[in-house]
RNA sequence: GGGCGGAUACCCAAGUGGCCAAAGGGGCCUGACUGUAAAUCAGGUGGCUCAUGCCUUCGAAGGUUCGAAUCCUUCUCCGCCCA
């Protein structure tokens, strides 16, 4: 087996990195001349994933480029005890069966960033399902409580009076325990894992293993711009998102978001990123609209992204209606309906946000073929099937609906 | 095991018998301005075909009262301190 020159692997296999330990390992290793097992675990406890999950998966796909092993492991084990991240929050324990469902729409996920036909992947219930009490009392053993309160959010929520509970101390031993399983060389991982990733190394180095080397990447800031991205947090982008919506978000971040977009999301050279983020150079709507398509493009494939461009332009830059836009039927009673009405029947909603948006104005009918709008201001106000016929009806910035009286 | 404190809407948090569908902040939604950006301004933010009306909601269940988020009892959960 070939491999390319170690300081090329490096510059794509740590690309956006924050922390390496260490690097003068990660070189070692790869003067070794052999492939590596790069080791990466995701938690099946939702069943998708988002483009925050894709960061580490990207450089997990970098690693197998440069023909390195690539190691995915399904924690399906913790999915099922669950995981109280945060606080007061119990997540749900899984049943086996969704587990097992969720791991196999994430395969095809992954698949959109990496070769899912040359990885290993592993359950970490192989061996978790497996130890006896007495096992895991000699794994705790190896752990203090001061080592665990280190952790920054163990400590932060210590020091606050907030709840720790008891098992998840065990989850980053867990998580090393994996290392050890899969005899990783390296570990991938979100900044916030630095933690996990480094009881791995420990307990590797207690078995007498080699340690793994971790690297970590930065967490990526949701739509919002502020916190990370996170389906609870409802500022992710799933990867299966349809094209059309997925151009739209990426649109609607934060401009400063963008540099931190492109290096993690893209791969995009980072010159180029360069560029492309300076407002002298470029137009930060171009560079908005070049990393839309980006992105839409790795997920969805280039005519899918070109489609998405257009029609975010149509609509958008130009004012046009969308070409799809959902039937809606619309049902009369008396030969009428009140226009807030039309509004929780087409849009959803309760009666009240449907009231809220007529009278605040967010709601117009449209004429599509002359483009004249109308705009909804009396909540009370009937309207007719003539006034309807052939019209579309929009509701806030986005949102269209061909009306079928 | 003992003592103390706490649980309020999406989140934080005020409220300690009626003026409470419940202050304030955050978030979110709508409008203006824009590049579906940022910043700013204005409005909104339990449900009900809307009604000086009804219903549901202040951890849970009972109780006192004309009237309870607010008082009492029991219960559940959480934090701190002592052991």
């Amino acid at each position: 087996m070939h491999f390319a020159p170690i300081d090329d692997q490096l510059t794509d296999v740590l690309r956006g990195a924050v922390d390496v330990i260490h690097e003068a390992e990660l070189r070692e290793r790869l003067r070794a001349g052999r492939p590596l097992r790069v080791k990466l675990g995701i938690d099946p406890s939702s069943p998708d994933i988002h483009l925050g999950f894709t960061v580490p998966l990207r450089r997990l796909a970098a690693f197998q480029k440069h023909g390195h092993t690539a190691v995915l492991i399904i924690g399906d084990y913790t999915a099922m005890v669950g995981d109280p991240s945060g606080r007061n929050k119990t997540r749900p324990q899984l049943a086996r069966e969704q587990v097992e469902a969720n791991a196999r729409t994430y395969l095809e996920q992954v698949n959109k960033v990496l070769d899912v036909s040359k990885l290993e992947i592993v359950r970490n219930g192989d061996w978790f399902g497996k130890m006896s009490f007495l096992d895991i009392l000699k794994l705790c053993s190896r752990s203090t409580v001061s080592q665990m309160l280190e952790r920054e959010d163990f400590h932060k929520r210590f020091n606050t009076e907030q709840p720790i509970s008891l098992h998840e101390f065990l989850y980053p031993l867990m998580q090393g325990w994996d290392s050890v399983m899969v005899r990783a060389d390296v570990e991938l991982g979100g900044t916030d894992q630095l933690f996990n990733l480094l009881v791995g190394r420990r307990l590797q180095e207690q078995e007498g293993m080699a340690p793994q080397v971790c690297i970590t990447g930065p967490i990526i800031a949701g739509l919002d711009g502020e916190q990370k991205m996170s389906k609870s947090l409802g500022n992710a982008i799933g990867v299966t998102l349809e094209p059309n919506d997925m151009f739209g978000k990426v649109m609607s971040i934060p401009d400063r978001l963008m540099p931190s977009w492109f290096m993690l999301l893209t791969r995009e050279p980072e010159e180029k990123v360069a560029v492309l983020c300076d407002p002298e150079a470029t137009h930060p709507r171009q560079a908005k609209l070049a990393l839309a398509h980006l992105i839409t493009q790795e997920m969805h494939g280039p005519a899918a992204a070109d489609a998405a461009q257009q029609a975010f332009e149509a609509t958008f830059s130009r004012g046009l209606l969308p070409d799809d836009m959902p039937d809606a039927s619309v049902e009369l009673t008396d030969g009428a309906i009140a226009a807030w009405a039309l509004v929780k029947l087409v849009h959803g909603g309760s009666g009240g946000d449907a009231r809220r948006l007529v009278q605040q104005g967010g709601a117009k009918l449209i004429q599509p073929l002359t483009g004249d709008e109308f705009t909804l201001k009396d909540a009370n106000a009937a309207l007719t099937a003539e006034d309807l016929k052939d019209r579309v009806l929009k509701v806030g910035k986005r949102h269209f609906y061909r009306l079928r009286p």
